[in-house]
DNA sequence: TTTATTTCAGCTTAATCAAACATTAACAAT
DNA sequence: ATTGTTAATGTTTGATTAAGCTGAAATAAA
């Protein structure tokens, strides 16, 4: 995967620029970030190379059909991304088909783009914990792989400063202590270390950080602790 | 069947000698071998000879013509052998029809390579369980046989460094502890073995991929385990 | 036997830690 | 305001520790 988009991001999938672009407009306007793709084999491509958050697919595509993109996700690429299908098809029987496939959700068209807003929102919910990627001001980790990125920039951490992190991103906007940190850093309590230890991997994380952009996230609370916050 | 092939094999029945030789440069690049067919007479000649993994079939052929050989297949020799058309016809019925016959699939005339290439994985990948077939960047590998091969090349393991690559291709792209490898290789949890047995495992397995090519799929991450990548 | 698996010990590299010193922030005394 | 004091934090450094690799020997399995 090259890059790794920040917050929110939609991938849409669908042949007709006019729906397409309606679409996005909408997402924007709630805050995604959206990539398109016309085709199956575009969508495929860009899936590989963005990793979105969701993907609505319409069914009926160029080259690759939205069936096979859907079980491509799922079965080789093994990932959990919610999918919301787009499609004309109405039976019930065409639905639970989609479903088998594994989407999350079906929109049938025609349909309001508020409806649609709706439904991504309830998706994105429902399967938050599921998806494995967390996300605040441009970062987005994956605890379960290990891999961390600034705004599509993979950052290279080492085990500890990936915890660390990792930590700050489940508790933004909040003072941790250094204890806080090191109870989190050892989870049964095996070591003892010095509180001053925690001084250190934090300033190798600010400098990582800084290699990638001029903002300092980590701000330093007097007598507390460290706060990850967003700018 | 005198001839046994390795990896992943295509038969590419197709009377232009032109569109052949582009759709076999296309298939090596990928590591498919590839067996040639001008007519229908031929084609049959070769299947029985050879055996490939999949058929690439032209529909207007020579003496015997795409649906015959198809019918024959299916019927005669019971077959379940993944089989593409390439057909220059478009309409519905003549889709259906073909669908009929026991095509997995129907490429339109004029085709790009491309489009071939991600049809071909695709089915191979949808029919890959029919064939006890596990494919990813190159590799292949049949579970219930025991046999490996990267790009054609057959690889000579023992059974745990089969299983290791098995598990690397049932996750690719994500990191497996060695304490998820080590359940993989005791599945009940038998036997306690050292985590450093892994490395020797993972050694003897890189060695052997290296022999066959000089790229490096199993990356270590430092503090988490081992991940199988595409490269 | 031969072959596969496992452990072990030495080696290399990278990560972690703590101590020493430098800097800053808070604030009291001037 | 300016200065001094102190405690907290930042930074550098080098030692220590841990992770992973490797070759070889020991053990188990075929």
């Amino acid at each position: 995967m090259d890059k790794n988009l920040i917050g929110k991001s939609v991938l849409v999938v669908e042949d007709d620029p006019k729906i397409r672009q309606l679409v996005k407009i909408y997402l924007q306007k709630e805050g995604y970030e959206v990539i398109e793709a016309a085709d199956g084999l575009e969508a495929k491509e860009k899936i590989e190379q963005f990793d979105p958050c969701i993907l609505l697919l319409d069914l009926m595509l160029p080259k690759i059909s939205g069936e096979e993109i859907c079980r491509w996700v799922r079965e080789d690429l093994k990932s959990m991304m919610p999918i919301i299908m787009l499609t004309a098809k109405v039976s019930e029987k065409e639905r639970i088909h989609g479903f088998k496939l594994g989407a999350d959700d079906y929109v049938v068209k025609p349909f309001s783009p508020g409806e649609l807003m709706v439904r991504v929102e309830a998706v994105l919910r429902r399967t938050a914990s599921r998806c494995g990627k967390l996300t605040f001001t441009g970062f987005t980790i994956k605890p379960a792989k290990g891999e961390a990125w600034i705004r599509g920039e993979q950052l290279d951490l080492t085990h500890f400063e990936f915890k660390i992190l990792h930590i700050f991103m489940q508790h933004p906007n909040q003072v941790l202590s250094r204890e806080q940190i090191l109870d989190f850093l050892y989870e049964n309590n095996e070591k003892a270390v010095s509180d001053r230890t925690i001084d250190v991997h934090i300033k190798h994380l600010r400098e990582k950080i800084k290699e990638k952009t001029p903002k300092n996230y980590i701000q330093t609370v007097r007598g507390m602790g460290y706060k990850f916050v967003a700018l």
